[in-house]
DNA sequence: GATGAATGAGCGTTCATTCAT
DNA sequence: AATGAATGAACGCTCATTCAT
């Protein structure tokens, strides 16, 4: 009781279970029901917090989109040699994808439950995270160091790769966090590296 | 009258409709009124071809994995060249994918909806698809003809990229499904090609 | 069970049940179990028979409009002495009001409870039950058999009073319906008959 | 802070909010929320001012009753001349109704929301200010001077149609609401005035 | 006096499912 | 095979009310 802001938990601790729960099993499936009792309290009480299921959906996914952007751009340089910008976009995606599954998880597999005001906002974002690494892939290819035959298609194709180690990571399995962001990186600095596969 | 199904096609019909909107919107958000009215029949019509929403659901899994085994092993022969088969089992896996979304895409999400017995019985399916892949990734190991640091991590790895392409990819864009098949290819030849990667 | 529709009378009961309970608690007070219970259904069984509760109360007002409007063509001749067919409106207003007081009184009230669709339908057909006594009156007036200051005034106001029967009478009292129904035309009749005002 | 009721004045903000919220759409379908938000006040500040929303009706409905009967006396003296008091009565009524018309509303069509020991209050009211209308009738009947053929059918016919005229009238119509106070007493002098119906 | 957060009950509605017809 | 009507449970949400701050 001696926390300065001791009541303010409980908004963060529905967006806790929700986040969790909207990833497990998926937005639709999870009831306002299930969320208030995960965190303690009787259903009606979320909507002081949130007007809406829709309105937390969007909340979640916004503040993880936002915050992810923060995050990458605060991992990542603007400029730069592009070769090792990738690989630090690898890593961070890797690394944040499997310290964050939830909020990534949602923010891909949700837009479906958005009604059309979200979904237009998230796109947005989804979009300025790709152009991210669209910009590094552009920048290595001007430079003669990336052998792409298609940068938009390579950029899907990457974040889909990247995006999928969520689907198969647990923690405590025989590779680190690390060592599988390790292995990621040297797989698409690999595919890519022109030092490489120009010799052919 | 005179065919040997001539009525059969409600049934077909209810599976189309529940594989689209399955699809589309995820199991928990479809309900079985929507699969009827698409099909054009009333609600409780479902009942006499499926004995629940979940054995449709899983009808539709079982049915759909055990095809795609068996298109696979029609595409990629057992025994040869790993790196011809590595080759094949892209484009055969993209090409799938972008034909038949609906199906891979509940395959892979909707586990999560199965109850208990269905769960068993469509991990082993997938479980079955990905040893194909992994038993090629470990001949071509063997016979030293690919780069792998991790055959399980580089197979999982290889199948989230390969089947992200449903994400991003539309039919009437600027690629048509064979380029997105060979580019994928490509990608993954050259991320695993000891060939060129050994020189460096 | 020899009647030949046996279970056509789930709707009617929801109606007569409904009908009932919005004119007695109003329209926002009486919630879809009370009114199930009363038919002796479970909740969501109405839901087979009207698609919502407003829906259900636009069913009953629109039903009841339509019924007195052809109850009333047929009770007062479209041409004639205009005294006599005043004198059979407000006889047929009166015994109606007493005989389908539910009726009458959720048409007269819970126009307020009504979405904007019904509600501009429902308009409508008051306005041209009103508009059959605005002919009456306007046609009195031309004859010269009439002392009307203003008819449309006239004709509110004369519907106000008649309806407002509804608020007092309870069968089993003092008067019977046919002995309140001719107070009420004596009424009105003396107070428009210029026969006797034009005397003064 | 020199005036002697400074910040009285939430609780009239309240009444009047809630005076006109419950004649617009009626105690049931009106949220302590809503009135809390027309008064810029939270939802639970009401509760500082009336023990409950049952209170808050019955304050209301009380407060206007008390405050109709003085009035009506204010401005029908108790004796004199039945035909000129009945007449004031209309008047008044109809003024009354035009220029208060929330009170009156609320005061004849919320009796049903009221809790027994409300009610129980409240028709005592009610009655008391119908008494004043039968005792003009009833003296204009001894004087001769009224053709009434039962006098509570009279009374409360009077007062229904006299009431009604809050359902039409519009301020900035046609007529003013003096005129429509007139036209009524007219209406009414006319339908009782034994100098003009005897003569038939 | 007012607020923010909580509660328990209830709302209208939809759900998957059953079954007599 | 299909329907129409029913059910019991659950849904997202709002309600009047309480109370510590």
């Amino acid at each position: 009781m001696i926390s300065g802001h001791p009541k303010a938990s409980t908004k963060q601790a529905i967006e806790r279970a929700a986040l969790s729960l909207f990833a497990e099993r998926g937005y639709p499936a999870v009831s306002m029901r299930e969320i208030a009792e995960r965190v303690g309290i009787r259903q009606g009480g979320i909507y002081n917090h949130f007007g809406s299921k829709q309105a937390l959906l969007v909340h979640l996914m916004e503040g993880h989109m936002r915050a992810l952007l923060v995050a990458l751009d605060a991992s990542v340089p603007k400029g730069g040699d592009p070769r090792q910008r990738l690989a630090q976009f690898v890593r961070f995606h890797v690394l944040y994808h499997l310290t964050q599954p939830d909020d990534v998880f949602i923010a891909y597999m949700e837009l479906r439950s958005l009604e059309p005001d979200g979904l237009t906002r998230l796109k947005e974002l989804r979009r300025a995270y790709e152009e991210r690494l669209r910009r590094i892939l552009e920048a290595g290819q001007r430079l003669g160091v990336f052998a792409i035959t298609d940068v938009p298609v390579q950029a899907m194709g990457l974040i889909a790769m990247l995006t999928g180690v969520t689907t198969w990571y647990h923690d405590g399995g025989r590779l680190t966090r690390e060592e599988v962001a390790d292995i990621y990186a040297e797989m698409v600095m690999r595919s890519l590296d022109v030092e490489e596969t120009e010799k052919s």
